[in-house]
DNA sequence: TCAATCAAAGACTTTATTAATCTATAATAG
DNA sequence: CTATTATAGATTAATAAAGTCTTTGATTGA
């Protein structure tokens, strides 16, 4: 189990995107060109963070993408949610009689991890960045 | 990002050894059929929990698994481990300048999740267990 | 209006991982 | 010695992730 590399190019954007001025919108070239990955394949990536209504676009000529919401109401969970989706990472495919007792549990896990990543908000990582 | 069947199979398997007779051992054939899963297979996933120290096996008739530890010695997380590794869940494969931010709250992140599942012990369901 | 610029979308290919099977080998009880 | 049971390795099949290519649509500015 992995987090995909898409999550990671995700955060890593939206980290700069915070980092950068507001208001003028950033091209996919010049963000793609940051991470050593290709426009077409990071634009379907922002594409869902558009989605979800982290990010905004804009077509056309000194176009691109900027944040939609301010720094600290974006969560590390809500990219992560844009990016793999709100499933659980646990599913008991069995079937019993019962509840599944394990499953209960494997959730509960869970949100422990997603109630940290939910307090994670990008503010908090836009004062401790240096470079990159 | 998904746990794998194969967790799913190794945790269920284990519940059931821990609720069984503690002396004589199950053979694969039977944790199979409760599973609907092929002998083979679970026998492959079973391997790994030996290996992990978590369970023993006897060859020859009347062989078969068995707990090698206590109950309450058994985690949900030595579990998962054994079948899934234990490698970070995030990695950053960006080469940046400094140590990536972004990766150390993910690893922190999981770190929530671990020590839930750490804590979460075979004795505990065993007591909640009704059939399966 | 036209050309340049940029995002969105869909089809497609490649690669990697997971799931599962098959067959052969090794150990052990009776 | 034979039936039973685990282990190991090779192999295949299925699914998911990663990435490319090409077309379409929106927007700006000359």
């Amino acid at each position: 189990m992995k987090y995909s590399k898409a999550t990671n190019y995700a955060l890593h954007t939206m980290l700069y995107l915070v980092s950068a001025a507001p208001n003028k919108p950033i091209g996919v070239q010049l963000l793609a060109e940051r991470q050593g990955v290709s426009p077409t394949y990071l634009s379907k990536i922002l594409t869902k963070l558009v989605k979800a209504d982290l990010i905004e676009s804009a077509s056309g000529a000194n176009g691109g993408y900027r944040l939609k919401r301010k720094q600290e109401e974006i969560s590390f969970l809500d990219i992560i949610h844009a990016i793999e989706g709100t499933a659980s990472l646990f599913d008991c495919t069995l079937n019993h009689s019962s509840k599944c007792l394990i499953q209960q549990e494997m959730v509960e896990a869970e949100r422990q991890m997603e109630q940290y990543l939910q307090n994670k908000k990008m503010s908090e990582l836009a004062g401790k960045m240096t470079v990159d």
